[in-house]
DNA sequence: TGCCCGTGTGGCACCGAGTGTCAATCAGGC
DNA sequence: GCCTGATTGACACTCGGTGCCACACGGGCA
């Protein structure tokens, strides 16, 4: 099923590919912002506006798939049962999602990620969106009233874990790598639910 | 002491402040990406290039203060005695902070930059500066050992309560300003923190 | 009063991101 | 071999943002 519909698509697919390959070398070699539009449709063989039939927005070539895991996470959180607990849930739902490229690779990226604010800016953007698509799922685990649209409980606890995730990959990039993300984001939860302080 | 150091600074604030009153009459009339740069320097008697004299970027209009009100915050933090603890000091720092202006203003900017994308990214760009400002003082008053960078914990809880912010906000907006952000704010914290999800 | 200096200002050219339009092209079905 | 529909490249355009330069104006000084 995945890759013979044609040769229209597959030699789309092939493009959006190519780009990607291209200008991930090209972020990676010199700076995302040093790096123009232009540059990256020459390098990749296409012109100027061809690139934009492919990517809407210079960030959405690093950031692409993350609205996509958004996706991805809900159907993980949906297909764990609702006896678990919400942190529980979340946890499990957002590490399947998270951990699957190269680690070295990753740091790269992340590094850049951090380090460029409108690269940052837009993944904290797309991250709001998984909010969007987990938040209904947790209302259900908290048993909250699903009409009662002024209550913050399941909205908050969602954010939470995904600024969590968020600050773990900050202190996982500032040690250069070092510590383990897993285990970041376990300590973040859990500062943060200590009851002590 | 305030506003008499010459004419010239004095002439500089007027401008400013008489850029920000019509940029937001422009933006509450016709939205924030319809209103143009050209369209707010010439209702404001001024050209398009001393507009950027005065304002880095068109977000910088709504959320100019929003980096000094770190400052604030910050500030207000380190003047609440160290045997508060983090959670209680953060939340009466950051409403010494959040309540000022007028709440049916309040709201219709809010609606604005929950409803934009491009501002929305600003504002939790210019909330993550929040973040450094505060992180220290919690540090402290977490008794965290000042030289261990990959701890976690004093980050992830400054990010949680901005992010609960964030969320009240939001639902404050969703729901028309009915609520009270305060309780709003309280409520998510609360619901973070609860031992029993 | 007349001069100089520093700063704010407007105008201009320029860059990069992103969009609308249109004619040419090319794969695939008939 | 031809028609159709999607893809492409080229061009022009808008808008946000920056660099540069010449000019005007306020304030200090002789």
């Amino acid at each position: 099923m995945p890759d013979d519909d044609g040769l229209w698509k597959r030699s789309r697919r092939a493009v959006y590919a190519e780009i990607t390959r291209v200008a991930m070398e090209l972020f990676l070699d010199q700076g995302f912002e040093e790096t123009t539009i232009d540059q990256i449709a020459s390098t990749a063989g296409i012109s100027r506006r061809s690139f934009f039939r492919y990517f809407g927005t210079k960030e959405d070539i690093v950031l692409g798939d993350l609205v996509d895991q958004g996706s991805l996470a809900r159907e993980a959180l949906e297909a764990i049962p609702l006896s678990v607990p919400p942190w529980q849930a979340l946890q499990d739902a957002l590490w399947q999602v998270d951990q699957r490229t190269d680690q070295a690779v990753m740091l790269e990226v992340a590094k850049m990620m951090y380090g460029t604010p409108s690269l940052r800016a837009r993944s904290i953007e797309k991250h709001l969106r998984w909010q969007e698509q987990l938040v209904p799922n947790i209302r259900l685990r908290l048993g909250a009233d699903p009409g009662d649209a002024s209550d913050p409980a399941a909205d908050a606890i969602v954010a939470t874990a995904i600024t969590c995730l968020d600050v773990a990959g900050q202190i996982w990039v500032r040690g250069d790598g070092k510590d383990d993300l897993k285990e970041l984001y376990r300590r973040a939860v859990d500062s943060v639910r200590s009851p002590g302080t």
